[in-house]
DNA sequence: CAATGGTATATCGCATACTATTTTTCGGGC
DNA sequence: GCCCGAAAAATAGTATGCGATATACCATTG
């Protein structure tokens, strides 16, 4: 964790300290080494980084703020955990912000705004063809941040890139089984082509496939029967 | 700030530094005390509630988390400053946060839910005829708060609490004229009549009036000509 | 054996002090 | 008068220590 003599010297410090251990902690929940519930304790973990407290209570609140830990008051902190309830909540919540980013994704129809989500597709696809678990979780995560990012609304990005956080936590406790991460994965380049295609209202119907799926529809669209429309049907 | 001995001796510190110093320069920055691109410092804030600079730092990285200071790595910290273009993305996604919030307030259809927003917009009138501006804006954005979690989402409700507060910074920075606060005022009620009278469709496209306005709308829904429709209409 | 209370331990909240970086100030050269 | 660089001041980042509180453990009692 410290830094050498040369970075010092070079000035390359580019990250404070409760950086490096706010992005240390989140790679951990987010990779599943933390899990929900597990206890994280200032002391220990400023001992494993060779640190003091001060940077590790700094990430701990940024942590808590994204709704990653639970800090207890004059206590322990926890990871947080999600009951199925709120993982519905979640689902919903993220449908409608993603709705608005596509949404305005077919607005712009613009092609250079979409290629981050063809490249982040098809890293997927191939992560999980390689049997790279985590690396699909992680491109499916870029996917629809860049949707976000592709919006144009800044504030939009900056919201879904914090809320975002939480859906890679369910991701990995879901442990969905692979043949549907394979129907995902082709889901991300169907939405691409109803985008691409200005199919607004298909687009809304397969992101509500995409993302409510198997939780217990909230707020599905209304949808004809025999699966979404894709791109070839039309 | 500090504690009385008696309030230690009993027990009664319910909030911590950091807690208190973060309402207090929230409701600074809320009320308008503190102007947009005003400089933050920690040592000043510290000496002047008497308190170190460890619970104000942990307040300044929620304020900053909750997008209402910018804070520059080893210089001073900022009051935010929103201009024109961040304006109209808070406003758009602001517009589909609640067409979320009041469509699932529209599904419940429970009278108790809709009946703090009932007093919201009530409180909300009265402030604005007391010549009270800072009031009229408080309870407006409880109406809206309110409607959130009246939406019976948590995660919802969590989120667009915290989204508020930029809301809230940009309606006191706004200085809309009090003609257009009347109007704001009365629509409020038109919203819940609408919620009540289940017309959906008519409940998105008052907000969308209610909260794009004259910001130059980018995401406008499809709406007749001659003003909304109300419930006296249909 | 369960419930209660008390003590010990674990852990956090905050204050203080020091260090590193950035910003400002100010004097000299052009 | 203006730009540049160096010294000075301002400011945030981090370490350490103490005190307060919550948790866990154990004994005592009904």
């Amino acid at each position: 964790m410290a830094l050498s003599p040369t970075e010092r010297a070079i000035g390359l410090m580019r990250q404070s300290y409760a950086d490096q251990v706010y992005n240390h902690i989140k790679a951990m929940i987010l990779s599943g080494n933390l899990r929900q519930g597990d206890k994280i304790v200032e002391d220990k973990i400023a001992k494993r980084f060779g640190v003091s407290r001060t940077p590790i209570r700094e990430a701990l609140t940024r942590l808590q703020l994204y709704g990653l830990v639970h800090l207890q008051p004059r206590s322990y902190a926890e990871v947080v955990t999600i009951d199925a309830s709120q993982a519905r909540d979640i689902a919903d919540l993220r449908f409608h912000l993603e709705r608005m980013a596509f949404g305005l994704l077919v607005e712009r129809n613009d092609a250079a705004t979409i290629e981050p989500l063809q490249r982040a597709a098809a890293d997927a696809r191939r992560a999980l063809d390689g049997g790279d678990r985590a690396g699909y979780f992680e491109h499916d995560s870029t996917f629809h941040i860049a949707a976000a990012e592709g919006s144009g609304n800044g504030e939009l990005a900056l919201l879904y890139r914090r809320f975002e956080n939480k859906v890679q936590l369910l991701r990995i406790a879901q442990e969905v089984p692979i043949e549907r991460l394979e129907i995902y994965a082709q889901q991300h380049f169907d939405l691409i082509d109803l985008v691409a295609a200005g199919e607004r209202a298909a687009v809304d119907e397969l992101l509500n496939v995409h993302i409510i799926h198997d939780l217990g529809p909230r707020s599905a669209v209304a949808s004809a029967p025999g699966g979404y429309r894709t791109v070839r049907d039309s």
